[in-house]
DNA sequence: GTGAAAGCGCTAACAC
DNA sequence: GTGTTAGCGCTTTCAC
C-alpha cells in the first residue's frame, strides 16, 4: 500500500542512500542515475512521508502561532501575511485561537513545543512574564507579537502605542475638546497599558481633566464597546479615544443608533482595521489610527525563521509605526 | 539535552514499555510503579516527543485546511470555529491559504497530504473536479466546505444558495423592482454558479428581465465590486443583490459616495458577515441574508474527524440554510 | 559516484 | 504486571 523509499531503490536498482540523495540534491548523484530514480518515483508514485522525514531531521517545516481572537479582522489578516511569508519559505502554519484566556494559550504552548512546531509566534493574553516564561522550553525559538512583556527576554515585533495616542490627546485638546474619555483593551495587555499612559501623559501635558472615570476598558472581543462608551457619555465626555478596530465599529454603530453624530457632537479618534470598507466610511468624520498588520505579518514571519535558523540569536527587538489619518484637516 | 523515554525508564527502573502505557493509559500499571514513572518523568521535566509519536503511530492529530482568502471574516471565522471544535477534540489545524488561486491549492493540497495532516478541508476555488481528484491521494479523508463540485465523490458542507436568491428576487419583484441587477462571486465555484442560476431561475418567474447585462462577477476579493456596480447602474437597475459579504460592504461604500441611498434610490439585497457591525448598521435599509458561518465550521469539523476514523466511511453531504432578514416589513 | 547500515523516539506485539 | 525488542521511513556517516 504505502510507497516507501526502498521500494523507489529497489526498483530503480539503487541503495535508498541514492534515492535520498537524489530527492534532496544532498550529494552528487550522475544524471543517469538520477533518471532512474526519477523514473522509478514516477512509476510508483512515491511521495516521501513527511512525519518520517521530520522525525528523522528534527525539522518540522512549521511554526506556531498563537492568537488571541482569528475572527478579529486584525489578527485574521496577521494571519495572512504570516502565513504568506512562511508558506513562501517552505514553512507551514499551526494556529491556535485563545479567545483571551490564559489556559488555552497555556495548554496550546505546551502542545506545540512539544515537538510539533520549529518555532512560536506568540501574542500572548497573559499578563506575567514569569508564567509565559514558564512555558517556553529553553532556547526554543518563540517570537512574540503586537504584544510583549517588561522582560524583554524574547524577541518581539510590535506597534508603537504610545505615539499616536498621545497624538490624538493633543490633537483633540488643540480643537477645544474638554472632556477626553478613552476605551482600552484588555488591562493586563501590554498594548493596552502603553496606550492608556501615553494617554494620561498627554491628558496631563494638555492639561484635561485626569480622571479615572474617563478611562474604560473593553475585552477587545464581540460587544464589549457599548458599555463603555455609555460610561463616557454619562462623564460628558465631547472626545473619545478607541484603543481597537472591532470595538471602534461598535462604538461608531452604537452613537449612530443613539443619534450622536460623529464631528458634530462627538470627536472620535481610532485605531481602525486598515483594509476594512467601515472605516473608508468615516474617515472624513474621525481621526483613524491604521496599524501596519501585514507588514506586522511579515516581520514576524522573518523573525520567527531566524530564530529556527539560529536560536542563539541577540534578542531583537522591532517596533512598527501606524499610520494616523486626521481628517478636515486645512492645508 | 533531549530527554526520552529511555532516560525516563531508566531513571524509573522500568522498561520504556511501560513508561509508554503508563503516559498513555494503554494497559494496566500497578499504581507504584506508575508513581515511580510519574516522579522521573517531574524528575527529568520529559515531554514526550510528538512528531516521534506521530511517525510512529501514524496519526498526526492534524487536520489541514485550504482555505480561499483568511482575511475575509467569513473564512476567518469559520476557521475559528473549526479550530474550536478541533481544539477541543484534541487536534490542531494547519491553515493554507489560496488567495483564489488555483495553482496555490494544489501546492498546499500536495503537501499536506503527504503525511503532514490525517485529513483536509477544502474551500476550493478549483473549477474541474478531476483537478482536483487527482491531488487527493486515494481513501485520504476529505471534506468540501462552501463549495462543493458536480460529481459528489466526496463528503461536503455547504449552505444553502438557491433559495435565498430566488426569495430576494421575488421579494424585490413584489416590491416594483423593475430592472434588477447581481453581482455573483468567482463564476467557477459551485456556491456562485447556484446563486446564478436561481437569479435567472427567479427573474424569469417573475417576468423580469433576464439579460445578461444585469448579471456581473466579481473575484470574492478587496476592490472588485465597484466595476460591477458601476456597469449595473449604467443598466439602470433598481435593485441589486450581492453574493458576498465583502462585495456588499463595498457595494455600500460605494453608493454612500455617489450619494445613491439605500431603500430610497435603490434596493439592495446581500449575503452579509453577520457579526460585523456593518451590516447592522444597515440592516433597516437592505435586506440581509445571513450564513451560519459557525454551524458551516462546527458541522466541517465533525465530518472531517469521522472520516478520520472510518475513511470508508459513505459520502455524507451537509447544505445548512441562511437566514433572510427583509427590512421595513409590516407585521 | 554509490552502498551499507545505524538509529532518530516511540509504540505495540509477543513473551513470561 | 512488566520486560524485550522489532521496526515505522527516512537521513547521514562511514566506507569503498
Amino acid at each position: 500500500m504505502k510507497v516507501t523509499i526502498s521500494d523507489v531503490a529497489r526498483l530503480a536498482g539503487v541503495s535508498t542512500a541514492t534515492v535520498s540523495h537524489t530527492i534532496n540534491n544532498t550529494r552528487y548523484v550522475s544524471a543517469e542515475t538520477k533518471e532512474k530514480v526519477y523514473q522509478a518515483i514516477e512509476e510508483l508514485g512515491y511521495t516521501p512521508d513527511a512525519s518520517a522525514r521530520s522525525f528523522r531531521t528534527g525539522r518540522k517545516q512549521t511554526v506556531g502561532f498563537i492568537v488571541p481572537d482569528i475572527s478579529n479582522k486584525f489578527f485574521a489578516t496577521m494571519i495572512e501575511s504570516v502565513e504568506n511569508y512562511l508558506s513562501a519559505h517552505g514553512y507551514h502554519l499551526i494556529i491556535a485561537n485563545t479567545k483571551e484566556d490564559a489556559g488555552r494559550e497555556e495548554k496550546n504552548l505546551r502542545l506545540l513545543t512539544a515537538g510539533l512546531v520549529d518555532g512560536v509566534l506568540v501574542a500572548s493574553t497573559m499578563e506575567e512574564f514569569e508564567r509565559f516564561d514558564a512555558l517556553i522550553p529553553a532556547g526554543f525559538p518563540t517570537v512574540l507579537v503586537d504584544r510583549t512583556f517588561e522582560t524583554k527576554r524574547y524577541s518581539s515585533i510590535c506597534v508603537s502605542n504610545f505615539q499616536p495616542i498621545y497624538r490624538s490627546v493633543c490633537r483633540l485638546a488643540g480643537k477645544g475638546a474638554k472632556r477626553v474619555g478613552i476605551i482600552g483593551g484588555l488591562p493586563r495587555l501590554s498594548s493596552t497599558k502603553e496606550r492608556i499612559s501615553a494617554y494620561k501623559e498627554a491628558v496631563a501635558d494638555c492639561g484635561l481633566p485626569q480622571e479615572d472615570a474617563l478611562i474604560r476598558y473593553g475585552n477587545s472581543m464581540e460587544n464589549s464597546a457599548q458599555e463603555c462608551l455609555d460610561e463616557l457619555l454619562e462623564q460628558n465626555c465631547d472626545a473619545i479615544i478607541v484603543c481597537q478596530g472591532l470595538m471602534a465599529s461598535e462604538t461608531i454603530f452604537y452613537l449612530q443608533e443613539k443619534g450622536i453624530r460623529l464631528a458634530q457632537d462627538i470627536d472620535l479618534v481610532s485605531f481602525v482595521d486598515y483594509d476594512s470598507n467601515f472605516y473608508q466610511l468615516y474617515s472624513d468624520q474621525m481621526d483613524c489610527i491604521i496599524q501596519p498588520v501585514e507588514e506586522l505579518g511579515r516581520a514576524a514571519g522573518e523573525q520567527i525563521l531566524k530564530r529556527i535558523e539560529d536560536p542563539d540569536a541577540p534578542v531583537f527587538e522591532k517596533v512598527l509605526t501606524s499610520a494616523y489619518k486626521p481628517y478636515g484637516l486645512k492645508r
